[in-house]
DNA sequence: ATGAAATGGTACCGGATCAGTCCTATATCA
DNA sequence: TGATATAGGACTGATCCGGTACCATTTCAT
């Protein structure tokens, strides 16, 4: 179904909640679960994650907590998804070149390569801070004209 | 990883290579399954779900087999993804609206439609016949201006 | 008629992946 | 010194996936 996992799921939530509560300075798992209903033991894996990717800075004991490493406009949310799941790969010869036994006779590569690139370029024009705004949402996409969205060749 | 399943790849593969050769009227699971060195229980298995799903016409019998029930330009991908494994959808909250017992809370889900919108638009605007074409390829997405790529709020 | 060759449908299995938990070590503050 | 926080793993149960196998039905050629 072309999903993210859960973990992945999970993680663009707290980094949302991270940029939409700016205000404390730091922000402890424990409170994380809370606010988000989430699990605690799968909010700390996770925060550990976001610590060790570089998307947020890490402060121990008492007090202690995670904050932001940059202002929410500048994540991504495609810089997220690969750091949480590895590249963004439709099909496993874009990830691993040489690995697929088809990839001497299957003529695709090249062309799953450039669909790959329409979905991370999608995806790289969305960062945190788009994910805060208050509703309603307008979407428009590529200017309006779908037509002009691809040229495979 | 944001991966297609290999059913899916494999079907890809199998339709575009109908695409590919349109001379032969039918073209038999073993045949196919020689061809794309895929192995045949599974090609086997594909090519009945892509004729109940619409995309290929059957032939029973001997000499029976597989023919395209479109020209190749008039399907897109984003649809033989869509028939493989289900609506495409980046989080359960898009596929599922009120299943995800966060989503009273979550002010997420929008989003995700938001972006799940995008990436199928991408998907949508590539067909089979993108997909046979020689290389090599140039890509144009979106008009080469990714900063008009989308616009959330 | 009958057998070969093809699709239709479904059940089944082993392995991999995933969501989630738990435990121990380390750091910091009161 | 104890409470509270993160760091880094190991571990597990359930689900899903890739792949196979089996049997029924249809069609063509002899």
């Amino acid at each position: 179904m072309i999903r993210m996992s859960k973990e992945t799921d999970y993680g663009i939530i707290l980094l949302a909640h991270f940029a939409g509560d700016q205000e404390r300075l730091t922000h402890s798992a424990r409170a994380l679960a809370a606010e988000t209903y989430l699990p605690l033991p799968m909010v700390s894996k996770i925060l550990k994650i976001l610590a060790r990717e570089g998307f947020l800075v890490s402060y121990r004991g008492v007090k202690g907590g995670y904050s932001l490493a940059r202002s929410p406009e500048r994540v991504p949310i495609a810089e997220i998804i690969t750091a949480m799941e590895g590249p963004v790969a439709m099909t496993e010869c874009v990830e691993a070149p040489g690995e697929c036994r088809h990839e001497p006779v299957c003529q695709l590569r090249s062309k799953w390569q450039k669909i790959n690139e329409v979905v991370l370029l999608a995806l790289g024009s969305i960062t945190l801070s788009d994910l805060i705004g208050p509703l309603p949402d307008q979407l428009a996409p590529f200017g309006g004209k779908p037509e002009n969205l691809v040229r495979l060749q």
